[in-house]
DNA sequence: GTAAACTAGTTTATAACATAAACCAAATTT
DNA sequence: AAATTTGGTTTATGTTATAAACTAGTTTAC
């Protein structure tokens, strides 16, 4: 009936940070935090932790004398994204009596 | 960017409850428990947060005998989802350099 | 040249959440 | 009448998400 949801991606914050990273590939950490609005703590735990689930790829490095982290997102991520919203559907896909919402 | 998703929709119990009720308008406590595979305690915590949300209203009466829970949907719940599943869009909308998984 | 402010993060503390286990009250079965 | 089952609720515990505090260094202003 229900798919399970894998719960590293079941996250706000995490689902983004993937989102972003199938459209771009590699992003640097002060661009994943700008555009997901995340704090740069709760954007450095939800990165390490996608990196412990194998799903992206962290790289530290050093550009114009500052600490630079960029991010990757690996096969096994994106095929966990992929698998994410394909569960995610049964449980949008619902046979309504009325038609969800508008009007009754 | 990304939409904020609604933190009482974002959880997978409370979501397939309500992506259920929408679909039945009404149901037993024992058919949600079925349904979504939960344990009778969580089921018992979770149809209580979405009663106090204001998602769904909980009946409890009689039954032959026996105590009886019955679930339904809300308008507001109904509302909810529907912005809960358009929010969520925004996240699975991606445009990726490649096609996502399949093949390099 | 040193104090103040800023960059780029990490670590830690706390509050919220999900879940299972234990419990309760009554009904049914043996 | 003891044991089991139904239909739940409450409590205890571990997991998460998050903000706040901190680290380490750089740049700017005086």
């Amino acid at each position: 009936m229900f798919k399970d949801l894998d719960p590293i991606l079941h996250s706000q914050l995490r689902l983004a940070i993937v989102s972003l990273l199938i459209s771009v590939k590699e992003a640097e950490f002060t661009f994943l935090k700008e555009k997901t609005n995340a704090t740069a703590g709760n954007l450095s735990v939800q990165i390490n932790k996608l990196k412990e689930a194998g799903y992206i790829e962290i790289v530290k490095q050093f550009k114009d004398n500052y600490p630079q982290t960029i991010c990757k997102i690996t096969r096994s991520g994106i095929l966990a994204f992929e698998n994410y919203v394909q569960s995610l559907h049964s449980y949008l896909q619902v046979t309504p009596i009325d038609k969800p919402g508008i009007k009754k």
